[in-house]
DNA sequence: CGTGAGTTTGAGTAGCCTCAACCTGAGTGG
DNA sequence: CCACTCAGGTTGAGGCTACTCAAACTCACG
């Protein structure tokens, strides 16, 4: 039984998860096809939400993690006073929710960008999943600690960085992260608006459209509404790794 | 054997998570009498750190996660081009490396503040450890949602929290943990340096020293060096989660 | 008693924010 | 089909927060 190959057809919510394109993403690889049988029959999967939609929100019972299958999802915090703070954007084969893993309640926000479908792992069967599977705890553990390091290095663009550093740095980000699933790493649409980009980024709205249009009298970007080109990615490069100090490069100085 | 009661006679480095003041705070409280004693079968405890050394590097390879038994260590990540962004201040009873989990290497380099102790936790024989004992495969996780919870209120601070803000925030934190060791709330001394605490919140030394004396001058505290005196607790609190909006307080402003 | 790291204070500056106005394009309804 | 609307985006002017640079102070330490 658990050896079958299923090929979808009488099963359509199941066993998709060994044709999914993105399974080399959110799963790990270390897990076998045996292992994979008893995911999917925990895994629920082709959920769709709309532009705008919650995918779950912040102070409501935490029930599962989410992996985005298509479409793009951003996450944020809200504070008691009111004031948000978007702590990430969430691609094809992106898990979401694991900030929220073992608490009562999430611990934010999960907003579809666009018209968007994830797979659902409810964390009751998770338990016990991750007990029968060793590789499946690491992967979770190495998820996670994957997730606390973009944080940090978040926390280090808002601390460190100008507006155009970070802002090259998010285009390079999406840039790789659309390379990783075979598309173009220089011509892509931007799932986000640009106050959602401000917000992640710690900067105004305005600021970001001034940026934006600087990199493209600079000839490094064409941009046009979500539409973006990266026409320099060595100079964008250059840019989001920017050296406070001025030439030189030695440390001695 | 596992439900002998060991003193600490016979093996003094072990048997003593059981009479550790801090267990609540770094042990799962769903862990069992028999659990401890496996779990200290593992644990290295009492390694000692002087002011300055560090607990382990940046990309060196990830051995241990460690528990803080005394004294105060921060974490910090270091880029390319050689800044550095202080990720965190860890107090006795709490843990670190959690960001390094299942890397090869450590994302991070923790650095004792003080003369430190710790114990260690080979992650080698954790992944065999979280298989016997689901309640710490659970506590890891409540851990590690924890730090990319704390990991994006510090984001928020950066992003949102004018220079005022972010320090009262800082105090009320640490004052918040030395409570929860039943030491004073009011009153302590900063394990850190005014630089570091600049560092991590995204702020100059400078800065940092004219809110202390601007607190000072208003009453809110007493500062002399790495002394403080928390004087007025209400108002701090207040200044840590002020409002941008001006007065009203409702929604619909 | 010099030395140096850590801290404080002052003066000037710059990057980004705020406020305000205008533009653009998609959706709506007459 | 065109005017209207509204959200999202762009552009400009001015101001403020926190940075930089510079200097003085404190204190632990040899």
């Amino acid at each position: 039984m658990a050896q079958t190959i299923k090929t979808g057809k009488n099963s359509p919510l199941k066993a998709s998860c060994q044709q999914c394109s993105l399974s080399n993403l959110c799963l790990p690889l270390a897990v076998s096809d045996d292992d994979l049988d008893r995911l999917e029959d925990v895994i629920q999967q082709g959920q769709i939400y709309s532009r705008g939609d919650y995918v779950f929100e912040q102070s409501t019972p935490f029930r599962s993690c989410y992996a985005v299958r298509s479409g793009a999802v951003k996450t944020s915090i809200v504070t008691e006073n009111g004031d948000e703070q978007v702590t990430g954007f969430f691609l094809p084969g992106e898990l979401i929710g694991l900030d929220s893993m073992s608490s009562s309640s999430y611990a934010c926000s999960a907003k579809a960008l666009e018209r968007t479908s994830v797979c659902e792992l409810p964390v009751e069967h998770l338990d016990d999943l991750t007990h029968k599977l060793p590789g499946l705890q690491h992967h979770f553990f190495h998820l996670m600690s994957q997730e606390i390091q973009n944080s940090h290095q978040l926390a280090l663009m808002l601390s460190k960085r100008t507006a155009e550093e970070r802002i090259a740095s998010l285009l390079l980000s999406l840039s790789g992260r659309f390379a990783r699933r075979k598309l173009s790493p220089t011509q892509f649409n931007l799932p986000m608006a640009r106050n959602d980009i401000a917000n992640f980024l710690g900067l105004a709205v305005e600021t970001v459209s001034r940026v934006f249009t600087r990199f493209q009298n600079q000839g490094l970007i064409r941009a046009r509404g979500r539409e973006v080109e990266l026409l320099d990615l060595d100079a964008l490069q250059n840019i989001s790794q920017e050296d406070d100090q001025p030439a030189c490069g030695r440390k001695g100085c």
